[in-house]
DNA sequence: TTGATTTAGTGGCATATACCACTATCAACG
DNA sequence: CGTTGATAGTGGTATATGCCACTAAATCAA
């Protein structure tokens, strides 16, 4: 590897979302600070609150997150009594979420904030642009880079 | 907060950019695998590849990462005998990184991993809108979103 | 019905990342 | 000089996230 003329890490589409990910993700979490909540978790909670007590699995689709992670993630707004979970009674495998009525209140708080944090952002950023980004992101999520099954 | 006709989370600048980060991510560390290391892992090496020696500091700033974060994402890699540091002569404070023989030769191995899901992913996305979502995360990295101060 | 397979979560372990309090330096100034 | 303030990192603690091995429950097949 020389050292000479190296493309800087910009060039790679995961260490740029990363990167963005951070800057965009501490400011968030700035200002939704005075809930006490950060911005994963107030992003969860409105998940579960617009699912119809969706099982974790659902979440975890819908999340593109590991079925494992969000039961890590989920513990702390447990045991804060923010949120409850309970057994399907149709399948006991399934572990369906909910908010508690203090979630409720504390989502209720945080979007507040929210949405302050957002506004400011499509302010700096650019409307347009913005829902460019999301769109663009949006698209990424869905699509399919298979490996080519080892064969 | 009612329940009807509730936006999805795909409003959120912040909750897409997780999503999808968690998204590439994946795919970028399926592919890094077989080095061992974690797309994480060889960005972090490779900045320090293209940096002259640089101060732990420096390259917070670039990565936009917290410096104990950075910290601590280092220490694996000195475990795994990948990068070293020492201290400055000129200023005791400053910790300059540097990678290790043994690390250059894993960030050879890994580049050549990474160029393949780089690659797959333009073929997939298109190399032109990859390179506008590039551009679009490199400007919001670098945009000034600061709390008007709480005067 | 029973044994094999698939599905849904859990718990352990490891990395990623942030904030805070603290220490060690260095720099500025009187 | 010596005090004072700014700068660079460290360590602790907490959340975020992923993989793997394992268990429980449901489903499918013989």
């Amino acid at each position: 590897m020389s050292k000479e003329a190296v493309p800087g890490l910009s060039l790679c589409n995961n260490a740029m979302l990363r990167r963005a990910t951070r800057k965009i993700g501490q400011y968030y979490d700035d200002v939704l600070a005075p809930s006490g909540l950060k911005a994963t978790q107030q992003g969860l909670l409105y998940q579960i609150h617009i699912g119809n007590e969706p099982a974790m699995g659902a979440i975890a689709s819908a999340l593109i997150m590991d079925l494992s992670a969000l039961g890590h993630t989920l513990k702390p707004l447990i045991r804060d009594g923010y949120v409850e979970t309970f057994a399907d009674p149709d399948d006991r495998r399934i572990k369906r979420v909910r908010l508690t009525p203090r979630g409720l209140v504390k989502l209720d708080e945080a979007m507040k904030l929210w949405q302050v944090a957002q506004q400011r952002f499509e302010d700096v950023v650019g409307k347009e642009k913005a829902a460019r980004l999301r769109a663009a992101l949006d698209d990424i999520s869905a699509l399919d880079f298979d490996l080519p099954p080892a064969n």
